[in-house]
DNA sequence: TAGAGGTTGGA
DNA sequence: CCAACCTCT
């Protein structure tokens, strides 16, 4: 019989991506399954399956092996499939990133604990992607409509948390299960930031979450107030834990609701977070191939730039030495930790695609390369969006002045000090570029696009 | 269907 | 104000 290999793996990659992996299926020690959180790719071709019922019945009528699964927590999962497919040794992958790294080992340890009362939902959404629909059965494309809905839907339901699910005991036909980690080799050009990481794991989840619940200024009651303010990093953290299905949004809303709706504004826009990383589920979901393709294909005769002098200054914005101190901040924060404030996300990802001009797919690159909660829906759709390529009809004219940004988000300068250790020296670098200059060329491009002169 | 509205801005 | 397009009901 031959052995499951479980790749929790990034879903842009594939076998051959991992030698190890590869060598093992092609000599036949390893049946290929794909488990995947929580999006589908379409490149795969591969069957879906949305819960492990489905799961299980998929991997019976696959040929080859290969399924995709949206799912949330490997620690259901797994035990439960190795029990189906009576799988002596199951290979666990790592995902890209520092985090995945920290995750297989987390993960691999818990399969292994004789105390094995896991938790786990099927769908680590709130709601399913391809779940909230329009009246005429076709998908949102615009986020304040379908969260309309979204929030209806779980305001019905009071915002319950599915039932807790109890795995399989991780044994074969009474035998253990065997785990072996594949040591797969990043692909070529993933640097490892090896930057200290967050606690991982559902402990960890629910201990910040209780914190930030009852946090004094600087919790979910006064999220609304201080989300924009990078320096006072008042936002919850969580993000890792939700990508990694330590926690579940609808535990989340559930703890906001308190039996009569989620009052406040602070939770309300907390709640309306989640309602966006939804959003951008249902979407990627809907359209797979926009995870690396324009969902506006108009934009996809836009000018950028690719060649040898892009690629420098690309480099340029990676190690943070764009001159621009909230830009270089907020690329210094990633690299350090693996995170990044929102905020400064956003401020970046302008800079990269307005004033420098580059294809957002690199910038959607690097932060999957690093990002501890990056995930390809959020992250790749968050980039259309600054890029103006997706979902928001964001108008053309919106660029992002970094320096009225610093101005304005981190006025006392606070945050760009905690990172940008050169910056009151003489060796920090002067703007790389004239911000003037390129926002004038990035309207001019974008008038190319529209059609007009 | 016509009309309202659209995450995060800049000057 | 920019400039003026989709999406949604």
């Amino acid at each position: 019989m031959a052995a499951v290999s479980v790749m929790w793996f990034r879903r842009d990659l594939r076998v051959g991506d991992h030698p190890a992996l590869a060598a093992a299926v092609e000599a036949g020690d390893v049946l290929p399954l794909f488990v995947v959180d929580p999006v589908l790719m379409e490149r795969s071709g591969a069957p879906r399956a949305a819960h492990l019922h489905d799961c299980l019945l998929a991997l019976r009528e696959s040929t080859d092996g290969h399924l995709v699964v949206r799912h949330g927590d490997p620690t259901e999962i797994v035990p439960a499939l190795a029990a189906e497919t009576g799988a002596e040794t199951v290979f666990v992958t790592r995902d890209h990133g520092p985090y995945g790294r920290r995750r297989d080992a987390e993960v691999a340890d818990r399969l292994r604990s004789d105390d094995r009362k896991l938790r786990g939902v099927g769908c680590n959404y709130a709601l399913e992607p391809g779940s909230v629909r329009k009246r005429d059965g076709d998908p949102y494309a615009v986020f304040t409509p379908f969260s309309r809905v979204w929030f209806d839907v779980l305001a019905g339901e009071s915002y319950s948390v599915p039932g807790d699910v109890t795995a399989a005991d991780g044994t074969c036909d009474g035998r253990p299960i065997a785990w072996t980690t594949v040591d797969g080799d990043d692909p070529p050009g993933r640097p490892d930031p090896g930057c200290e990481l967050p606690p991982a794991g559902e402990a960890a989840a629910l201990e910040r979450w209780r914190e930030y619940l009852v946090a004094d200024g600087r919790g979910v009651r006064d999220y609304d107030q201080h989300r924009d303010d990078p320096a006072a990093d008042a936002t919850s953290h969580l993000s890792p834990h939700l990508k990694w299905g330590a926690i579940h949004p609808r535990r989340l809303l559930s703890d906001l609701h308190a039996g009569n709706g989620i009052r406040g504004d602070g939770p309300r826009t907390f709640a309306s977070e989640l309602a966006w990383r939804d959003f951008y589920a249902d979407v990627l979901f809907q359209r797979p191939a926009t995870a690396w393709s324009n969902l506006n294909p108009k934009m996809d005769t836009m000018r950028l730039d690719r060649d040898d002098a892009a690629r420098e200054l690309f480099q340029q914005w990676c190690d943070g030495r764009t001159g621009f101190p909230i830009v270089d901040a907020g690329m210094r924060q990633l690299l350090a930790t693996g995170w990044m404030h929102n905020r400064v996300r956003m401020i970046v990802a302008s800079f990269l695609v307005k004033d420098l001009h580059l294809p957002w797919q690199w910038g959607a690159r690097h932060f999957l390369d690093h990002l501890v909660d990056g995930d390809l829906a959020s992250n790749n759709h968050g980039w259309q969006w600054a890029a103006g390529t997706g979902t928001d009809a964001a108008p053309y004219f919106r660029v992002f002045n970094p320096t009225r940004q610093f101005e304005r988000y981190d006025p006392d300068g606070d945050y760009v000090r905690r990172w940008v250790d050169d910056f009151d020296t003489d060796r920090y670098p002067d703007p790389m570029v004239d911000h003037a200059a390129e926002r004038d060329e990035a309207l001019a491009r974008y008038k190319e696009v529209s059609g007009r002169s």
